[in-house]
DNA sequence: GACCATGATTAAGT
DNA sequence: ACTTAATCATGGTC
C-alpha cells in the first residue's frame, strides 16, 4: 500500500483523494475515448489506476474485457514507462534477489534416512539391500528372513509406493502451480514491468513452498518407517531362545574352559557357525558371532553369581568332555605313558580376578553334586583311576 | 498371571 | 574393543 502511494504521487498531479472518492463512477469507454483537455486526462489517468487496482474485484469476464482495455488503450505505453521509470528508481527489480537458500539441513537428514532406509533411491533391489542392512546394523539376526521379515518388506515397499506416488503429486501440482504463475506474470508483464529475475524469484518461492510440503511428507514418511521398523525389526523385542543344541555346543565350550571362558574370536565364530549348523529343525535361525558373545557374557556372569546353581549342569557337561578326554587319554596312554589329562577345571577365573570354587558353599555343592549327581561322573572318575592317573 | 529363564541392551570400567 | 554388572523385555512353565 505504501508502494502504490509512492506510485501514485511519483505519476504526478494526480491526488489520489481525487481518484479514489469516486468510487462509483462509470468507467469511460476502452475504444474511442479521446479526452484532449488536460483535466480529462488526469480523470484519464485516474480511470486507468482505479480501474488497476479494483482488477480483482470483478469477475472473469469482465476483468479481461477490462485488461483487454487497458492494454489496447493509447496511453498504457506511457504508464508502462513511468512504471518502469519508478520500478527502476525504487529498486523494485532487485531487492531480495540476493537471497540464496542453504540446503535446510533437517531435510537433508530426512533425505539421508529416507535413502537409507530405502524409501527413496534406487528401485526395490537396492532398497531391499538397504533394509536387510538397517536391519543387520540395528544387531537383529539378519538371516531371520522369516515370515517376519518379508512382512516387513511388503510393508515397506507399501509406504515406499505411497511415498513416490505423493511425491510425483506435489513434484507435478508445484510445476503446474510454476507455469501457471508464470504465463500469469509473463501476460502481467505487458502491462506492468516486471524482469526476468523477479520471476525466477516468484519460481524459487513457490518452489520452496512446496518443499516445505514435501518435507511433511517426507517427514511422516520416515515416521511410518521407524514404528514400521520398531515393530518388526527390533530384535530386542522378538527374544527368541537358542534351540537345546546349540546351547548345548555352547555350554559343552563354557564348561570345558572354564578356567577361561572367554572364546577368541575365531573360537567365537567357529561356535555361530556349529550352532547353526545344528539348527536343523524348525525356524532358520542362525546364530551370530554377536549373539555368541552376548551368550558367554550372560553365562560367566550368572554363572559367577550363583555357582551352586549351575553345579549340576557344569558337571554334567564336564563329564562329557572329560569321557572325551578320557578316550584321548586312554588312546594316548596306550602309545606312550602320558600325564595329565584334561580334568574339568573348577576354577573360575573372571577378567582381571581369580574366582575359586573356594569358598565353603560353593565347595560343599560341587562335593555333593559330585557324588550324588551325575553317575557319569563316578564312572569317569573310575576309568582314570583304571587308567592310573 | 506369577515366576523364573534367557537373550539383548546399556553404562561404566579397563 | 571387550568385559562386567545391571537391567529390560520376552519366552516358557506351572
Amino acid at each position: 500500500m505504501d508502494e502504490q502511494a509512492r506510485i501514485m504521487q511519483a505519476l504526478g498531479g494526480v491526488s489520489l483523494a481525487g481518484h479514489s472518492v469516486q468510487g462509483g463512477m462509470a468507467l469511460p469507454p476502452p475504444h474511442g475515448h479521446d479526452g484532449t483537455d488536460g483535466d480529462g486526462r488526469k480523470q484519464d489517468i485516474g480511470d486507468i489506476l482505479h480501474q488497476i487496482m479494483t482488477i480483482t474485484d470483478q469477475s472473469l469476464d469482465e476483468a479481461q474485457a477490462k485488461k483487454h482495455g487497458l492494454n489496447c488503450h493509447r496511453m498504457k505505453p506511457a504508464l508502462f514507462s513511468v512504471l518502469c521509470e519508478i520500478k527502476e528508481k525504487t529498486g523494485l527489480s532487485i531487492r531480495g534477489a540476493q537471497e540464496e537458500d542453504p540446503p535446510d539441513p533437517q531435510l537433508m537428514r530426512l533425505d539421508n534416512m529416507l535413502l537409507a532406509e530405502g524409501v527413496s533411491g534406487p528401485e526395490k533391489g537396492g532398497g531391499s539391500a538397504a533394509a536387510a542392512a538397517a536391519a543387520a546394523a540395528a544387531g537383529g539376526s539378519p538371516a531371520d528372513n522369516s515370515i517376519e521379515h518379508s512382512d516387513y518388506r511388503a510393508k515397506l515397499s507399501q509406504i515406499r509406493q505411497i511415498y513416490h506416488t505423493e511425491l510425483e503429486k506435489y513434484e507435478q501440482a508445484c510445476n503446474e502451480f510454476t507455469t501457471h504463475v508464470m504465463n500469469l506474470l509473463r501476460e502481467q508483464s505487458r502491462t506492468r514491468p516486471i524482469s526476468p529475475k523477479e520471476i525466477e524469484r516468484m519460481v524459487s518461492i513457490i518452489h520452496r513452498k512446496f518443499s516445505s510440503i514435501q518435507m511433511q511428507l517426507k517427514q511422516s514418511t520416515c515416521e511410518a518407517v521407524m514404528i514400521l521398523r520398531s515393530r518388526f525389526l527390533d530384535a530386542r523385542r522378538k527374544r527368541r531362545n537358542f534351540s537345546k543344541q546349540a546351547t548345548e555346543i555352547l555350554n559343552e565350550y563354557f564348561y570345558s574352559h572354564l578356567s577361561n571362558p572367554y572364546p577368541s574370536e575365531e573360537a567365537k565364530e567357529e561356535l555361530a557357525k556349529k550352532c547353526s549348523i545344528t539348527v536343523s529343525q524348525g525356524v532358520g535361525t542362525t546364530i551370530t558371532v554377536a549373539q555368541v558373545s552376548n551368550w558367554f557374557g550372560n553365562k560367566r556372569i550368572r554363572y559367577k553369581k550363583n555357582i551352586g546353581k549351575f553345579q549340576e549342569e557344569a558337571n554334567l557337561y564336564a563329564a562329557k568332555t572329560a569321557v572325551t578326554a578320557a578316550h584321548a587319554v586312554a588312546a594316548a596312554v596306550q602309545n606312550s605313558q602320558t600325564n595329565s589329562p584334561t580334568t574339568p577345571n573348577s576354577g573360575f577365573q573372571m577378567k582381571d580376578e581369580e574366582f575359586q570354587l573356594d569358598s565353603a558353599e560353593n565347595k560343599n555343592t560341587l562335593l555333593t553334586n559330585m557324588f550324588t549327581g551325575t553317575g557319569l561322573f563316578h564312572k569317569l572318575l573310575i576309568v582314570l583311576l583304571v587308567i592310573g592317573i
